[in-house]
RNA sequence: GUCCCCUUCGUCUAGUGGCCUAGGACACCGGGUUUUCAUCCCGGCAACAGGGGUUCGAAACCCCUAGGGGACGCCA
């Protein structure tokens, strides 16, 4: 019986979520339960949306949970290199051999030619997928295409007919008839293989025996089956886990919840009751016990216990369970030290000081007028918002646009910010001083406080995020007709 | 629309054919402890989606229906 090893592998692509920390749970226990090894990669093929800070940010994140990995950056095995980005070599090779096998073939058509096609088959009520155009290209008329350097992807065959039958270590049999899989492009025109492609070849070249991953990958796994049969190479076991929920069922997003970790970081939940609370969605422990660190999650750890009906990510369960951590398991003394850790940050405290330094008269002046800096939530009603020139609809309308814009910025930097909200006042023809009314409501509480810029910054996104929803639902909500309407404005605008 | 997956209290779940008048936890409601509140303790409320089978026996096995979710990208 071979090793097993496990891995996880997240896409640097945006905030980490915690749904990446959940699936990387699940794979460590699984792992390390069998006394094998937790590997992990990262996903780094999608050129336009991958930055540095998002690795980062799920690296440390994961560090912070105590996920930490056997192999992967920072901890290099024999399976190196672990990031899809320096693996180039890797993928041009294989991709030859699929090539040469006439398992895959070169498609030259244009991304509006496909539009066209999926749009037709939407109409006609038929499966939308590639329809094989470039597959009746002659070897010559290839050729010349390729020697012109036309731009082009590569794409992998699929049978016309049957059907393909895997074991899901959990749900059993399940089979998906060729006709409704795709001819998945392997090679983007840009040269990056896609998820499909990279992850086959590094799951077998870094010998990884069980794949375990999110539900929504199901429909894509004759794909990848198939992939390992052209290569010759023996496929993994795979075990699809369910898919954590908004309490309206759908999958969790951030735009319905915080799925940040970096929001539950900054709200001073332990790391330990987090992953507590994460292992206990979909998991129980033999014994039933609800309060387990990951070592006795481990220990105790049996991937059959593992329910299937989609957990909802229930955010009052889990203050309980924090509650519990910090009354049960922290000692006064350690309780102060990570109290202070978490409060008096350095970094953040350096950001603070300067702020309410040139407002205050007293110390004691210190704790009202910066309390909102490590306050969970915020004591608002309608009423915080009344203003002469500014009503409720209005102030909402602002705040969902700033959320909007602050969203799409790529790091929360002060002039970024401020350029932002200055362009938005404009645009809303209103005073900047009439226009910032509602952010320090909604982020400090007062209608008077500390640079509302510089406290986006320092409260970073995920805070300002809740608390700007948080401030939108005080002041009456948006309703989904509204939030339709109003986002069509903002594109606009 | 097509395909795939799923379905026990409001929520997280136990349950692998008899131990189930379905157990635990969160939330909620009551009571007790506490100078208040919280904690803590005690109690209560509350579910096998529906219909057919299989079986001496079904929450569990099979089928159908319904509901929910997911996938259908040169995103992962």
């Amino acid at each position: 019986m071979n090793k097993v090893r496990t891995r996880i592998a997240p896409s640097p692509t945006g905030d980490p979520h915690v749904g990446t920390a959940y699936i990387a749970l699940f794979n460590r226990c699984f792992a390390h339960q069998h006394g094998g090894e937790f590997v992990l990669r990262i996903e780094d093929t999608d050129q336009q949306r991958s930055t540095d800070k998002s690795e980062q940010d799920i690296l440390s994140s994961l560090k912070w949970l105590g996920l930490s990995w056997d192999e992967g950056p920072g901890c290099e095995g024999d399976a190196g290199p672990y990031r899809q980005s320096e693996r180039s070599e890797i993928y041009s090779n294989h991709i030859q051999q699929l090539l040469d096998n006439g398992s895959a073939f070169r498609c030259f058509c244009t991304s509006e030619r496909l539009d066209e096609l999926r749009k037709q088959q939407m109409q006609d009520k038929a499966q939308p997928g590639y329809d094989g155009h470039c597959l009746k290209l002659s070897q010559q008329q290839c050729e010349s295409k390729y020697a012109a350097a036309q731009s082009h992807v590569i794409r992998m065959k699929i049978p016309d007919s049957g059907e393909c039958e895997f074991t899901d270590m959990l749900r059993g049999k399940v089979s998906i008839a060729w006709s409704q899989v795709d001819m998945q492009v392997l090679i983007k025109s840009d040269g990056m293989p896609t998820y499909h492609f990279a992850n086959v070849v590094d799951d077998h070249l870094m010998e990884i025996s069980h794949v375990i991953r999110g539900e929504e990958w199901i429909n894509s796994t004759p794909k990848h089956i198939l992939l390992y049969q052209y290569f010759g190479w023996q496929a993994p076991e795979f075990c699809h886990m369910p898919l954590l929920r908004n309490p309206d069922k759908s999958k969790l997003s951030k735009r319905k919840n915080p799925t940040s970790i970096g929001y539950y970081e900054a709200m001073g939940y332990l790391p330990e009751a987090l992953l507590n609370y994460l292992g206990m969605m979909g998991w129980t422990m033999p014994s039933g016990e609800e309060k387990f660190f990951l070592s006795e999650m481990e220990a105790n750890f049996d991937i059959s216990r593992v329910s299937l009906g989609g957990p909802i990510f229930d955010i009052e369960k889990l203050d309980w369970l924090n509650g519990k951590y910090i009354r049960e398991e922290l000692t006064d003394a350690e309780f102060t030290k990570r109290f202070a850790a978490w409060a008096f940050a350095p970094e953040k405290v350096a950001q603070i000081v300067p702020l309410l330094k040139q407002r205050v008269e007293r110390f004691s002046d210190v704790a009202s007028l910066g309390s909102f800096f490590i306050d969970g939530s915020l004591e608002i009603s309608e009423t915080s918002f009344a203003h002469k020139a500014i009503d409720s609809s209005q102030a909402a309308k602002i705040l969902q646009f700033t959320l909007w814009k602050l969203e799409a910025l790529e790091e929360l930097g002060r002039d970024a910010v401020e350029e932002e909200l200055q362009a938005l006042a404009a645009k809303f023809e209103l005073k900047i001083k009439d226009f910032l009314f509602p952010l320090f409501v909604a982020l400090s509480g007062k209608a008077v406080s500390t640079s509302v810029i510089e406290s986006i910054v320092i409260l970073g996104i995920d805070i300002t995020r809740a608390r700007i929803r948080q401030a939108i639902l005080v002041l009456g909500g948006i309703s989904k007709k509204q939030a339709k309407a109003l986002e069509k404005e903002f594109r606009n605008f």
